[in-house]
RNA sequence: UCCUCAGUAGCUCAGUUGGUUAGAGCGGCGGACUGUUAAUCCGUAGGUCGUAGGUUCAAGUCCUACCUGAGGAGCCA
């Protein structure tokens, strides 16, 4: 997808080595170059073999697979054998116009290698449709598959903009910490991190564990965000960005949620809520907007199996189709709403009237669930929204406090089908406001001496938000479970692979 | 964690109010086939019906518990 056309000459000046010795050659090189006529070395794994004679072959570079032809002269019967689906092969020949219709170049085989047998009694994967639960049980072998390809690459697309987005922009990429010892962070259940020995651990005269004797000489846990080593960055670097893993021991089984995901959080000084919405917003528009420059072949693919998939669904249940969708969102601005206005829009719509939300708005201080989240972005502005200024109370300590009394400067971006995509806010820069709202909380504030010492030495208004990867490449990718979005889901009760 | 539904061949599923020997398509295996497109055609093997109890003359089918999965909800990104 990096790649750009190869030139009829350039192909076959690449295609062999120093040594006059045939290079291999991705497929999807072969494909894009259109070298008829050339001579080339393909190598990959097996996904159709009919006839004795046709070998569909695909090497993961590309959606499209290219299809060989072998005749009688080049496999002999114990070759044919060999070919099976799954199998791994080499294939030597003469890129040529294709007859058939199905392909429009194909390989005239000189010769045929099986690098690797799949045994088709045991390999799983037929040529025909898995479903997505069956091939969660096949995690290791998925990539095989058309889907988990497109998946696979796309998701790698998206890696790479959010690299080129912020480094375009001057932000500076910052690992902070994996294994954590703070644990106020307030994003819920955290995985303990300890060498101590679970059956016997050693105790304090009070009976409970005595963490001093831990590796690290205190209780540790798995980080749930990066955000508050993000803003000891920001508090010098001035814009920062963090992409790495994330952990929470919540017991949740839905389609949106992992253990383990990858969060995308920058953090930047001089930075009010409203440049923060604005980089948000631009940020979602460019990784979209990379998706559609660079993917487009797998997003035709990824689309036509959405509408395949819900083909049997009513009219009015179904997606908008995925590319129209992701084009929709680019071109039209988020609507951006108070926390205080949608209470309103909420209380004032046909189902709160008719009485149709299961947890009725209770006017300000009602916390939102998703069928509110849901009526606002699918049914009332029909696109993104940013909702701001939440109350105080149902947002963390760090948010910065308006003059109200009652809300803060957070900002939730949620998007049609995924709900909160981001989650962000301006941070309470007053060292005596931070505080007081952490004392509220029973936070320990001596034990976070270095985030307030960043409050006490010139602090700085600023802001940032948090992305969930996996949820934007649902986005992005039409797919319904974000299990099938990461290559190896962690859930509870799954660790497998 | 809560609610609902599901678990039958390698995969996708059928299996009637409990009643003889549990079926199909795909895949596999054997064979045919030199321009196929999820190739096609002929033949064939393959099942402790999620697990453990229970009810009954009789359980894939009914009951209980547990396990696993899906959809929805909560928590959130």
């Amino acid at each position: 997808m990096f790649h750009n056309k190869i030139p009829i000459f350039a192909l076959q000046f690449k295609n062999f080595s120093k040594m006059g010795v045939l290079k291999r050659i991705k497929i999807k090189d072969v494909l894009d170059s259109g070298a008829v006529g050339s001579e080339v070395l393909i190598k990959g794994w097996v996904r159709f073999f009919r006839n004795n004679r046709f070998i569909v072959i695909n090497d993961g570079s590309s959606i499209n697979n290219i299809q060989a032809v072998a005749d009688e002269s080049v496999i002999n019967a114990e070759l044919i054998k060999k070919i099976t689906v799954g199998a791994s092969v080499a294939v030597t020949g003469k890129l040529v116009e294709s007859q058939g219709s199905g392909q429009s170049v194909e390989i005239i085989a000189s010769h045929v290698e099986v690098i690797g047998v799949a045994d088709p009694e045991k390999y799983p994967l037929q040529p025909k449709k898995h479903s997505l639960e069956f091939l969660r049980e096949i995690a290791h072998l998925r990539f095989r598959t058309n889907i988990f390809g497109a998946v696979t690459r796309v998701r790698h697309a998206m890696i790479f903009a959010v690299h080129e987005f912020f480094t375009k922009k001057g932000f500076v990429n910052i690992h902070t910490p994996i294994v954590t010892g703070s644990d106020c962070e307030g994003a819920g259940e955290m995985f303990r991190v300890s060498t101590l020995d679970a059956k016997n651990p050693p105790l304090k005269e009070d009976g409970s564990i005595d963490y001093s004797k831990d590796f690290f000489g205190r209780e540790t846990n798995l980080t749930v965000s990066g955000q508050l080593e993000g803003e000891l960055a920001a508090l010098a670097m001035s814009d920062i960005y963090t992409f790495g893993p994330t952990f929470r021991a919540e017991n949740s089984n839905t389609a949106r949620h992992l253990a383990e995901f990858w969060m995308i959080e920058p953090e930047m000084a001089f930075y009010e809520l409203t440049d923060n919405m604005d980089l948000a917003e631009e940020f979602l528009k460019y990784l979209l907007n990379y998706a559609l420059e660079n993917c487009i072949e797998d997003l035709q693919f990824l689309s036509k199996r959405q509408q395949e998939e819900e083909k049997n669904k009513p009219q009015d249940q179904r997606s908008m189709e995925l590319i129209e969708k992701i084009k929709f969102v680019i071109d039209n601005d988020f609507a951006r709403i108070t926390y205080t206005e949608a209470i309103e829009i909420l209380a004032n719509s046909k189902p709160a009237k008719k009485n149709q939300f299961q947890y009725p708005i209770k006017g300000f201080g009602t916390d939102l669930q998703s069928e509110h989240e849901r009526f606002l972005v699918e049914k009332h502005f029909k696109r993104p929204v940013i909702l701001t200024d939440y109350p105080k109370e149902i947002k963390a300590f760090y948010m910065k406090q308006n003059q109200d009394g009652k809300t803060v400067r957070a900002m939730d971006i949620l998007f049609p089908g995924i709900g909160e995509i981001v989650g962000g806010s301006q941070r309470e820069e007053s060292l005596e406001k931070l505080e007081n709202r952490m004392k509220e909380l029973n936070l320990p504030v001596d034990e976070m001496w270095w985030y307030m010492d960043t409050r006490r030495f010139g602090s700085v208004p600023h802001s940032g938000f948090g992305l969930g990867f996996e949820r934007l490449m649902l986005f992005i990718s039409g797919m319904g479970n974000i299990r099938d979005v990461i290559p190896f889901p962690r859930t509870p009760k799954n660790a497998e692979f």
